[in-house]
DNA sequence: TCTGGGGTCCTAGGACCC
DNA sequence: TCTGGGGTCCTAGGACCC
């Protein structure tokens, strides 16, 4: 039997911000982001705020107009990967077996330390109260014999709770919890299910998995299996976090885009994050996508593989404006937003067959090799290329820094 | 002003090869 | 020459997570 733990922070961001400025403590708080990057908010403080008619995850603007005494912060991510760290720290010192799930959230295996459910509820008050001391922070702590399990007990009961999910107690805990508690079950899986009558998380484990597989494919099999309590997925090991499988970045701009000379800007600006990205993760991509986005909102793509394998920043400007101009994307102009990623990823010194077709340029190699240090020494704005600086309303868009919060927060120096 | 941005995995259809 | 099966790669799109 094992024993795992699922830690989850409460109001990430606005904790770390309230726990260093004890002076907005009692003020509905809102942090994530300016308002022309339209980020969503999360409230800190939910009691005053709530008595505005302020909920989280509302858009900035909306919940200033019910709260004008809203304190918003822009967003500090180095600050929240320093915290995560030091959580993390804690984590580890319990279990060498301890699994990451964004800044904020970890699973944590005990199994091997000979321990039942009962340390493990131990583990978790431990945990919290360290948490509150060291870091001023609250955590909701799951405790049960399976991932899913103890994902779905840490979100029960928050802020500052343990909850605990035993093969005694799961069917009176989690069978009565709307299907869509239970993580990959997401807003059209909910709905999908709701059609057939399915409502509840014991519905779906007493549905036949057959049907569900024929809903839903190869995914109708997990649900069915994590609902009864069957999940055996393995929390991975620390240092064992998943290899990256594609690098990209996409931004909503201050204006629309109007013309393919303001797409070429921003791609260019897009190119120079991920590619330098790219190199410090020691990467090279094969596929480059680009994903649009119209007034309207409607989303569309397409990608290619190269010839061969490249992190050259002008490789993915070239690709990028290939596809966008081969596949007719001209006509959804203008443009709210646009992306470009890199995947099938692998090592920088990867082996690879030379094409005679496509040789590498090694001039563009060291060129852009002799770019990438530079920035590395003073930043990304240290070095740009000219077509962006004639577009001064684009200029304020950096991408690296203001929209990479995933990337190995561990792992990255 | 009307859901930001970075990811992963799965599926289905088509092309191509043996 | 025709037909079919199996495998792999590529692409577009959808669903999910934080």
């Amino acid at each position: 039997m094992r024993t795992i733990l699922h830690s989850d922070a409460n109001s990430f961001y606005a904790s770390c911000e309230i726990a260093r400025r004890p002076e907005i403590k009692n003020k509905p708080v809102s942090v994530g982001g300016s308002e022309e990057m339209r980020h969503g908010i999360i409230l800190a403080s939910n009691t005053e705020a709530k008595s505005y008619g302020v909920k989280t995850a509302m858009p900035l603007w909306q919940a200033r107009k019910l709260c004008p005494n809203l304190t918003i912060l822009p967003p500090d991510f180095k600050h929240y990967i320093s915290v995560s760290r030091k959580l993390r720290e804690m984590y580890d010192g319990l279990s060498p077996v301890v699994e990451n799930f964004g800044l904020d959230e970890c699973w944590i295996d005990l199994s091997s330390r000979d321990t039942t459910l009962k340390t493990g509820k131990e583990a978790a008050l431990y945990l919290r109260e360290r948490a509150k001391k060291e870091l001023g922070i609250t955590l909701s702590v799951g405790v049960s014999y399976n991932k899913v399990f103890a994902k779905l007990a840490s979100d029960y009961k928050k802020p500052d709770a343990t909850t605990l999910i035993s093969e005694d107690n799961y069917k009176s805990i989690v069978w009565p919890l709307p299907a869509s508690y239970m993580i990959f079950i997401g807003n059209k899986t909910r709905q999908k299910l709701n059609k057939y009558g399915i409502r509840t998380i014991g519905d779906v484990a007493k549905t036949p998995p057959e049907c569900l597989k024929n809903w839903f494919g190869k995914l109708g099999y997990m649900h069915h299996a994590n609902a009864n309590g069957l999940d055996r997925s393995p929390v991975m090991k620390t240092g064992h976090e998943a290899d990256v499988k594609s690098i990209g970045n996409s931004t909503t701009t201050p204006r629309d885009m109007r013309d393919l000379e303001d797409v070429r800007c921003v791609f260019t600006i897009l190119a120079q994050s991920v590619s330098t990205r790219v190199r410090e993760a020691y990467l090279k991509g094969k596929c480059v996508s680009i994903s649009v986005r119209d007034t309207n909102l409607n989303i569309s793509g397409a990608q290619k593989t190269l010839p061969r394998y490249t992190a050259l920043c002008r490789d993915i400007i070239d690709s990028a404006m290939e596809l966008f101009i081969s596949k007719g994307f001209e006509k959804h102009l203008p443009l709210r937003s646009i992306g470009v990623k890199i995947s099938s990823l692998v090592p920088y010194d990867a082996p690879e067959q030379l094409s005679m077709f496509s040789p590498v340029d090694t001039k563009i190699e060291a060129l852009e090799s002799a770019v990438f240090n530079i920035r590395k020494r003073y930043g990304i704005h240290a070095v740009q290329l000219g077509n962006i600086l004639l577009k001064d309303d684009f200029l304020s868009i950096n991408p690296k820094e203001e929209h990479t919060v995933h990337t190995l927060p561990f792992f990255n120096g």
